[in-house]
DNA sequence: ACCATATTTCGAGGATAATCGAATTGACAG
DNA sequence: CTGTCAATTCGATTATCCTCGAAATATGGT
């Protein structure tokens, strides 16, 4: 992952709303949730969430699919998990962040 | 970690300058750096450094302490750790994000 | 073709963020 | 107390983000 992107995933979970759609996709799961449900359950106006929906897709976090009248969308995991590589390896490089992650406290990675 | 929180360290994280400072002071250590150096090392007008650094530091992700004519920043590990258990535990709740962190695939919490 | 449903795009508003030079504060030496 | 260095705050400017009603688009049923 380069910086751009985890600048772009940062930004795009620095956010109530969309941290919170988020978070509904993923309790969702692999089934996903139309555009519709998501409005009724975190409770803002279609054309709030549809402009949120938009930046969590534009920076790779979730995937969208047509299912009929609905836009159904879903957590992109893989991107979550190459988000947090990227923090463990490129914030927490080297030190004692992560207890047991990415990073190995006692054992640099090269430099 | 709160919600808020997490979405203070998200947003502060989320910047190309910011995230370079982190990264700066991350790989500084313990010892930290004054913030002049910091300036130099990333390139940017002192004045627009000050500013970063205390969006840092309100999120919680610096320290900043004098010593002498200097102020000294250093990375908050905690802080940092924090910022990731949140991701892993709320985030990624109950599937499977990380392969071996935080949320177990196949065991959930306890809801 | 027509209507209903699901969602997005448009447009305008107010709010917040980023930038950087200039002026200010804080700390120390002489 | 004066000078100097380090860093911050101020002020003004520009850019970007968030919000949400209204209008437009897409899909499917009748």
């Amino acid at each position: 992952m380069k910086a751009a992107a985890a600048i772009a995933a940062l930004g795009a979970l620095a956010q109530e709303h969309r941290l919170a759609v988020f978070r509904q996709l993923v309790q969702a799961g692999a089934d996903g949730m139309p555009a519709g449900a998501i409005a009724a359950a975190i409770g803002i106006p279609n054309s709030s969430l549809s402009f949120h929906l938009a930046q969590l897709r534009h920076a790779g976090l979730i995937a969208q699919e047509r299912r009929h009248r609905s836009l159904i969308y879903r957590a992109d995991y893989a991107a979550m998990n190459a988000l947090l590589d990227y923090l463990t390896e490129n914030c927490c490089a080297g030190s004692a962040c992560r207890p047991n992650g990415g990073a190995l406290p006692e054992e640099r990675k090269s430099a």
